[in-house]
Formats: C-alpha cells, structure tokens, sequence
DNA sequence: ATAGTCGGCGCAATCGATTTCCGGGGAGGC
DNA sequence: GCCTCCCCGGAAATCGATTGCGCCGACTAT
C-alpha cells in the first residue's frame, strides 16, 4: 500500500472521478467551482492511496522544472556554503530545488554543467563559477536564459548579478593597515582572470597610490588561485626577498591562511612582525588565534538575493562591511 | 538560432525523417541497424539546430532521472563539502546529478525534502542527514527506495551505508592521549540522537575502562550539536571545575574549536595546560597553530562509495587513520 | 412552459522523447 | 520468375499531469 507508483488516474478510478478533476482538486486555484462533497471524495482517495503527483511529469506539461542549477567554483572553500545556503532557502520558500554543481575552476566542467542543466529545464542559473567565459556568458543572454551572476560581472552587459564592492572593501583593508603605520604593504592578489581578483588588486593599488605607498609592484604577487595553497606558494615569493613587506594583503582568506603558513615556516610572528590581513570573513577565520583581520561580506544574504531575483531588482550590491 | 526550444520532432523534420529515427541515431545502441547516410543526415541537422534533448520528457518516459538527492545537515561544517564533492564526482561519472539538501538538524525540513525528493523522482538517495527518524529511513526500505546512509546507522536493518569505524578511533584518541600521560581525559560528546554521537563517546568511554581511567561521567559533558558553539558551551562546563582534565577529546573537530576557545578564555594555554583532540581532520584543523590533533576520515573517499553503490557493495566501512 | 444561465465535471489534446510493432522494398536463393 | 529474408525506418502508444472546450442537468425568469 501506499506505494508512490499511484499516479492521477488510479486516484480518479478510487474516487470515481475524472482524471482531470483530481488535478483540479489537488491543485486548482480555490476559486474553482468544484463540489465540496467531490473534492472531499478526491482529497481522501489521494490520501489513502498514498498519491504523489509526479514533478517529471507536471514539469513537462508546464515547462516549468521548478528547478535552479548553481555553479561554484568550489564548495569546499568556506566562502561559498553559506552563500549556497541562503540561495537554497530562498529558493526552497518558492517551491525551487537546488542543482548543485561544482565547477573546480575548470572550464570544461562549466561547459559540460551548463549544457546538462539546460537539458534539465532548469528555469534559471546562479553563477558563482568565476572563471565561466564571457562569451558563454553573453550567449545566455543573447538566448534570453535567466540567470543570475553572484560575485562576478561579465564584459558587455547589465546582468543580474549580486555583487560586492571589492574597489572599496580593498581600499578599507589598504587603509586600515597603513593606519597602523606600515609602509611596506604587500598584496597577495588573486587570480587576475576572476573579476574579483582583478577588482581587488585595483582596488588596493589605488588606495595605495593615494596615500604614495605604491612600490611599482615590487610588493605585489599573483596567486593561482584563490586558494590557501597557491597563496602559500605566492606568499614564499613576497617572504623570500631581503625587503619584506611589513604588512600583508591577501586577496581572499584562504590565500590570507596560506600567507600565514609561509610567514610561520619563515619564523615570523603574526601580527607581532607581520600584519595580516584577508577578504570574505569565512569561518575559521574568526577560529585562528589571533582571529584573522578580515572585510566581511554578508554571504548568507547574497545567496539570498541571488535566488529571488523578482524582488531583488538587478545590479544588486552588497557592501562589504569591515 | 540555436535556440534550445527545438524538439525532436524539428529534427526530424530538418532531416527529413521520423522522430523514432532521430531518437534511435541519437542514443540508440551502436548495434542498430541504420543506413550510414541517414545517420550523417540526422546528425547534422541536430547539430545545425542546436538540437538538446529535453531529460525531462527523457525521464518521464524512461522512468529514471539520472538524478541522486543528498540530505546533508549542515553544508557549512567543513566535514561535508569534500564528501559532496566526492559524491558529486562519481555520479556525475555515471551521467548523475546531486539535487542538495540541507536538512538542518530539522525533521521537518528532512521530512520536506524527502517527499520533494520523491516527487521529482530521483533514482536515489545520499543520506548524511544524522537525525533522520529510524522510522522513516525503515519506509524506505519497505518500500525499495535505494538510498545510501553515509556516516550514521538506522535501527533494524542492513542498509547500505558507507561508515566509519568511530568506536575504533575513539579509542585510538584515548589510547593516544593516555600514552601522552594524560589521566584526566575529558570527553566533550556529540549528541546522543547521532548514531556517530552515540558510538564515539561508548568507543572513548570503553578505551577509558579499560585503562581504568574511567571517572563515572564526571569528566564527560555532552554538546548540543556537533558545532563549535555547542561545544564551546558544554566546554565551558567542563573547565569550570575544581577539577579540571588535562586532555579533552571532541566528538568532532568544531566541538574542539570551541572547546579551544573555551579553553583559551579560561586562560589555559593549548597544549600547554591542556591536550585537545578532533575527529574528523577537517580543513580547517590543519589551519590553527599548533594544527588540531585529530582522527583522519577520507571524506571524498566516502562520498565518491556512496554515490556508487553498485561497485560498492554494503555496509563499506572505512575504517579512520590518525 | 420554455428559453436562457450557470455550476460541475468529463473529454481529449498536449508537453517531448522512447520503443514496440510492423510494413515496404531490395537483394538473394532456388 | 517467384518467394523469402533482412534492412531500414514509419506509425502509434506511452510516460503522468494539465487545461481549454463544451456537455449535461438544474435552476431561474418571464
């Protein structure tokens, strides 16, 4: 009993009703005429016989899957679960599933992700993956495909997209280290294929130009990812050298921790001999001892914003506090 | 162009065929018998539309999804994210997708997304969901649903399940501890509804008997949840005492976070005045200085088992490394 | 009393792909 | 020259739910 296997027309046979009067039933908009006595009929045999409506089935009639692909790049960086999270929820109040996907930065994935999702009718896409194409981009909106960009932007258009002010945010990290007096500020950038990568950097080397600071890049290293272990590798380059930099900027946390590692093999204490300092606020950030110097970004609420799109307007930005 | 609306039957149509014979060229077995010509003909009028089948017409007819729902607690606690990925990769490998699910701890959101799930008719289920009613994963079984449980047990059944072996590491930790000298071993459990709450603390309590360092209880303490703020708080019980343990072992790394934190607020240097131990070897435990002892799960490993089952056999125990 | 109205619900088409059944036509054998 | 067999591909049913159209019976108004 009770097996799922029972579709609509077994619970009209039970009911003694009209397949399509079941449907009404169970899902009609209430101001339907429909006699009590019969939707009473209905609502018991659906009861009894255990009835779930097939969503395979009412997503093909109604062209709708009720679904929304999510690319990231890596749900394993702390950064991008609590923005999952909040997209879920918002998601979920509508009635919307999730379709996870992890991109690993790898372009073939997104390709392949993004061509599997679409088979999937999924009705829209949110983008956290930051190394997917522009043009690949561009084409979903040449095809008039919702989606939604989360912490990116793509050339040559008004996405949707919710967005953080890296200029500034970068700005405020610069700014505050230099008002604990250092001089010799370097940067650990992120990937400059990524908009954020790119937006930080920028955003830092003018709030170092601003206050005269700006060494011409002698203190500046590109990580190969936004990760702890390419901002180790990148950090040994900034350590290594006979001027050290007296304060640090990682693009993200994770380089950040990765810079932390490579000061403690190069015996230097942090902060006593060198300021530290990151981008995101991601957990365990706040775990280490002293808890790492951060700009927080609202991950939660972006997840948020980026799944009710209809509420959100466009261009959404957060911006990040410190 | 291009446009994704084309169907199967435009395809036809371009080519100059019937829809059953766009189908057959497109997926049917290469033992097929069809005119090579017709083939190239098809071929290339679905290319030259843009043809992409729709899975979901796919999938009502074929009566499979190609799609797993993983129910997951909490995706933020760095424990579960590499399992995801691990899942996520080898479905994907088989032409699968993870719909994701985080259930909370909450079992009305675990009994939501269960019928959800089952409406969109998902080929299976990834269950790490620990508070999942017995009595609900025992309908599952009734009814042949096919579901892994990953990382806990359900009552009265041998399902498959990738596990493991907590008692086992559990002891190991107290052996470890014990050996570093320590005779006051406090525990910090996990709650006592988990299955892996339950089996790490009798698996710690039972090494405690046996080297007759068992104190009745009172140097145990149990936390909420398996979070660094539940541990944090049972912590704090803990180290208030007159009698304070010399070593504490966490139900799981974020217990031992905040066990830390409580430590660290009490004054007491880690691991100078007192010993801590994880489980679990998450990320972040390799982060803080000194790193977190802990237990090593191979979490990717377990993922990637459970999500193929069929390889996998049952009941796989992976049995923890230091 | 008859026509007109409306409430209640059945009929059948539809969404897009798959698959079984079957028929036409060409080739080969006797 | 006719029959058989095989190759190829068309026709139609099917998966399960939704929905516009319209039938039927009852009630009302004149």
């Amino acid at each position: 009993m009770t097996d799922s296997r029972n579709t609509i027309v077994d619970v009209a046979r039970a009911a003694g009703v009209h397949p399509s009067t079941v449907s009404r039933v169970l899902n009609g908009r209430p101001d339907l005429n429909l006699r009590a006595e019969t939707r009473a009929r209905v609502v018991a045999a659906a009861e009894r016989l255990g009835y779930r409506p097939s969503a395979v089935a009412r997503s093909l009639r109604l062209r709708r899957t009720l679904t929304l692909g999510m690319l990231v790049p890596d749900i394993a960086n702390p950064f991008f679960p609590p923005i999952i999270k909040g997209a879920e929820s918002a998601a979920n109040e509508r009635g919307y599933n999730l379709i996870l996907c992890n991109t690993e930065d790898s372009s073939e994935r997104e390709a392949t992700y993004l061509r599997v999702l679409r088979e999937r009718q999924v009705d829209g896409l949110l983008i956290a993956s930051s190394f997917m194409a522009d043009s690949t981009i561009a084409q979903l909106r040449r095809e008039h495909f919702p989606f939604v960009l989360l912490n990116r932007v793509a050339r040559g258009g008004a996405d949707l997209a919710v967005l953080v002010d890296n200029r500034a945010a970068a700005g405020r990290v610069i700014a505050h280290l230099a008002d604990l007096g250092h001089r010799r500020i370097g940067l650990v950038a992120g990937p400059q294929t990524t908009t954020t990568g790119v937006e930080r950097l920028a955003g830092a080397r003018a709030a170092l130009r601003r206050r005269r600071l700006d060494d011409g890049e002698e203190l500046t290293v590109v990580a190969e990812a936004f990760s702890e272990e390419a901002g180790y590798r990148a950090a040994r380059r900034l350590l290594v050298d006979g001027a050290r930099p007296t304060a640090i900027f990682g693009a993200n946390d994770l380089i950040a921790f990765g810079v932390l590692r490579a000061a403690r093999e190069a015996g230097l204490g942090v902060p006593a001999d060198l300021s530290l300092a990151g981008f995101n606020d991601i957990l365990p950030a706040a775990l280490i001892e002293p808890p790492l110097t951060t700009i927080h970004v609202p991950q939660r609420e972006m997840g948020d914003r980026a799944a009710r799109p209809c509420s959100a307007g466009f261009q959404t930005c957060c911006v990040a506090d410190f």
